[in-house]
DNA sequence: CCTACCGATCGGTAGG
DNA sequence: CCTACCGATCGGTAGG
């Protein structure tokens, strides 16, 4: 997405989008202006123009990089030989591991995508759409293999993808728990909620 | 929060914040123009505010509506007499039939809220934290009773009131199940997940 | 409730 | 990478 202008910019442009994320994530897309990124990155406004196309190319670099992050991993897991619960296991371990550790993108990502122009506006919606349709088959499949009970796949999708999004409040506050007491617990939580 | 001027705007003011929640919601609050809002409202821009004190004090209304009325229902349950596991249970219906009937201010109290000027901000982070601690309270009295397994109550509810909250995706599909189906499955998932 | 209009700020360009 | 600056748009006010 972004324009590589010159070889030697790569690490600039990486710099851009990082403090992009951490703007986006604070302010807001459209309450985040060229001028506060400037700051940021401490040079003149005019002067991010030699490193990328525009402020929406920024966005559309950050939502997609995370997008298809995901959309990489989950088609990996559907190749693996374990359970369909092994295989949701794995996937809500992912969503875990990559919010404590891409806060500030995967936040942009699923919250100023609505800010996306068009076509990359419709592109991303598609992204998630068939995201969400790998992991509803996954669901589905272990309904059929017995692993699950019967419910509705969709609606345990969202709860799901939900649940693990919601990890965006933790960084609110000071916790007395580790990283993996909150896997273990949110995995046990939104699997023992589905399992035969 | 919303100034009555007269008595006999109340009617266009609900008018203007209703409209004013749809907009928010759909283009954010920072890119929500009170132009866009005068259009949808039918009058100039300028005659808004004959009705309205400012733009910051809309987002104000509709945030703090919402976060009162959660918090004055919850106050309600906690008074009940039933167990803590009934309790959880009667809130996430609760939360998912706001859900679906004031989808758009929830959204933007979801969403928006970080655009809240001092105090506002300060005042709906300590109400939103105020409403988790109640939350916890009732998962902690539950573990105690043995309803519920030996989970860290605060990852409990984050994961609960992170599912009923990703609701507002559903809105982008058809669906093929009802809303009581919905509250089912959801209401089980989540339950039988922390169920001793 | 309108017309006319204000100062501030926006994303981005020109030119060096 | 900077200074200088553009047209567009913003929230809101004055005055009737």
């Amino acid at each position: 997405m972004a324009k590589i202008k010159s070889g030697k910019n790569i690490s600039k442009q990486e710099v851009i989008i990082r403090e992009a994320a951490i703007l986006f994530k604070t302010k807001g897309y459209s309450a985040a202006s060229m001028r506060d990124l400037a700051v940021a990155v401490g040079v003149e406004a005019p002067s991010l123009y030699n490193h990328i196309g525009s402020k929406s190319e920024l966005l559309q670099t950050i939502c997609f990089k995370v997008g298809n992050e995901f959309m990489d991993y989950v088609d990996i897991v559907e190749k693996q030989s374990s359970t369909n619960a092994e295989k949701i296991e794995t996937i809500i371990r992912f969503h875990i591991k990559m919010m404590l550790q891409d806060f500030n993108e995967i936040f942009v990502a699923n919250h100023e995508w609505k800010h996306l122009k068009e076509p990359y506006f419709t592109d991303f919606l598609v992204l998630r759409r068939n995201y969400e349709k790998k992991l509803i088959g996954l669901i589905e499949t272990g309904i059929s293999n017995k692993e699950f009970k019967s419910i509705n796949p969709y609606i345990a999708v969202i709860t799901i993808l939900s649940a693990v999004r919601g990890l965006e409040f933790l960084h609110r506050h000071k916790n007395n728990f580790t990283n993996q007491t909150l896997e273990n617990d949110m995995v046990n939580h939104l699997l023992n909620g589905i399992k035969q």
